[in-house]
DNA sequence: GTCTATAAATCGATAGAC
DNA sequence: GTCTATCGATTTATAGAC
């Protein structure tokens, strides 16, 4: 175990630089094995000192959840997201995600792993479930506009690329070479093939 | 909270049914956030009892994670994943492990959640990065032998191909239409597209 | 904004009777 | 194979001084 991380920050810390340490934590650890010793422990303070910042460990969570939320809903606003064939706009939105994905990494890698335990992963947990509904609306649109080969089943093909996407944030890290053509390798892999063969 | 199941058994149990009602609290709780206590209410017994069959919580996650790995790992030495076009021998083992997903789904959902906080834990990640090293090696095989269309970066497609099969666990539940066909249904989507232009 | 000290509950695990 | 009872450690969270 105590597998934390050094804690370095000395003296003075906002709200911010602590969700940060937090979410880090919440990650290696798992949010149910963190204990709030354990947060105090890297950022450096007490106990005591963290519950000066943030009401509980909860809210904590909410916090970190808000923001990865905000970075996916806000991909369905953008002009190529309204506007254009189904189909353009379902790979503008795939690429989209990967890019929030790449920016946000700790907060919407904490997002996909919630499952429902209290009432803040529960409210995460439906807020997903909107997200991934309103995709699924689009992959419909482009299947029955004829914009997607015949025989692909709507509903199937949502979740899988759903699940093509969010896998990224099991081995991506930030700073390594191939960084920013990633959002559009994935978005070939999934309306080209992972694997196509070749000729 | 106490999203926990019944318990109905009345007396009698062995280590197999127990172990089965364990995996199931520990999906849908987390590992971390069930007590031995949720474990033994849901299996209806006392805590005690449950001490009589397993010696701790860590032992009940390794025969669970046990369980999980020698299913997939059962899956490269079958015949179809020895012999043959690497493409081939690919796309047999990806049916597979589809096929295991669905099978062993509450232990296999378990193994992709374990994050390496116990020593069993970091066990089974070990046993999760040789299964997928085998799953890279072939990729590579199949680009370098020109079975499969230039310019695919044989990490990257390996990596997508591991998230996009493993997130089936997400939604997949038995017992619905459409599970006989699912593991060919991945394949293609691995394959051919998840969205393929229509044309 | 940070600290020491501690409350109240729950954790994993054990002893020992039946 | 099940039970009651309990140990010692750890949990989230609070009180109150500086």
């Amino acid at each position: 175990m105590s597998t934390g991380t050094a804690g370095r920050r000395v003296r003075g810390q906002g709200r911010e630089s602590l969700l940060e340490v937090a979410v880090g934590e919440f990650i290696t650890r798992g949010y149910d094995a963190t204990s709030m010793e354990d947060l105090s422990r890297a950022a450096g303070i007490t106990k005591s000192s963290f519950y000066h910042h943030f009401a509980s460990k909860e809210a904590l969570l909410r916090a970190a959840l808000e923001r990865a939320l905000s970075g996916l809903f806000a991909l369905l606003d953008e002009p190529g997201a309204t506007a254009g064939p189904a189909l353009a706009r379902l790979r503008h939105i795939v690429r989209g995600q990967v890019a929030v994905l790449q920016g946000d990494l700790p907060y919407v890698t904490l997002l996909l792993r919630v499952r429902g335990n209290t009432a803040t992963e529960r409210w995460a947990l439906e807020q997903r479930r909107a997200f991934d509904g309103q995709i699924a609306a689009l992959v419909r649109e482009a299947v029955e506009a004829g914009e997607i080969r015949a025989g692909v089943e709507p509903a199937l093909a949502a979740r899988l690329l759903s699940g093509l996407v969010n896998s990224v944030v099991e081995w991506y890290r930030p700073g390594r070479p191939g960084a920013g053509s990633l959002p559009d390798d994935v978005a070939r892999a999934a309306f080209e093939g992972i694997l196509p063969a070749a000729g």
